[in-house]
DNA sequence: TGTAAAATGGAACACAGTTCCAAATTGAAT
DNA sequence: ATTCAATTTGGAACTGTGTTCCATTTTACA
């Protein structure tokens, strides 16, 4: 029968914890594995992926694939609260990963569920192309 | 000494034809191995991804990641000549991958130069969401 | 304290992609 | 035609991310 209170799942606390000291950074399960085996309270990798996915599904984390090379990466939600929703741009060149906070967002959202009946997870979509400073340095090439 | 011709590398050639003739799609290394193993004319996994590689950087083939689970999809460059400059959205329900060609991309191009510095990559961008389909779905669900 | 539900984690697997290396193929010089 | 080194090929084994299966441990509560 259906118990009425949740069973303690410290790790799955513990998890949480973990992610939501790391400000605004993107964490992986690799790391998250590696980070309490270092701190001598290993957990295994398949109790880690089934805690990162109720906590996905529970609204606590967000979890987003930047490619296909790394694996996803997961952020604590309220982090992601206090800041907007956001995408991610990522650089081809430098590799790195960059949030995007700017209202053109919404325009974006609505153009794609208006026009093409699509609903955008801006979380869960990366673009792109090249930074600042790496299209600039094409500039001087030879 | 370096040779004046090029050796007869005719896998090369015929994986190049094969993906050719796949109008306007998107092939997978897995997909290609198959192909080629159903043809009688089987190609080691080790050689089709090799010159996949070398196909991408003579520039006849573009490689693009569509998400972590399945892998790189490659496409016949002369395609994407014909066709638009266009991004794929990528229902993370049913997992369709589908074209978006809409004169709105420029304006969303030119957003992210003027505002962000970011030149967009467009054919290597793919915006998740829900598709029509499976956003009415979600409605009807229990 | 007993028990069923829930949590845990090791082993094995799936899949994309890579590395290593020995064998086969090739072009051209002899 | 024969030889030979550069090149091409592909099998075996490996990496890394993630999943499935299942036996063991822990938990809440009666």
């Amino acid at each position: 029968m259906a118990r009425s209170t949740n069973y303690n799942t410290r790790q799955r606390d513990a998890i949480l914890e973990y992610i939501t000291s790391i400000k605004d950074a993107h964490v992986t399960a690799a790391q998250i594995v590696e980070y309490f085996a270092s701190e001598n309270k290993p957990i295994g990798r398949t109790t880690i992926y089934r805690h990162l996915d109720k906590l996905v599904d529970d609204g606590k984390l967000r979890r987003y694939v930047t490619d296909g090379i790394s694996g996803a990466c997961y952020q604590h939600a309220a982090d992601l609260e206090t800041c907007h929703v956001h995408m991610h741009l990522k650089c081809e060149d430098c590799g790195e990963l960059q949030h995007l906070d700017c209202e053109a967002l919404d325009d974006i959202r609505d153009h794609f569920l208006a026009k093409h009946s699509f609903t955008v997870n801006a979380m869960k979509t990366v673009l792109y192309g090249k930074c600042a400073n790496c299209s600039k340095d094409s500039h001087d090439a030879p």
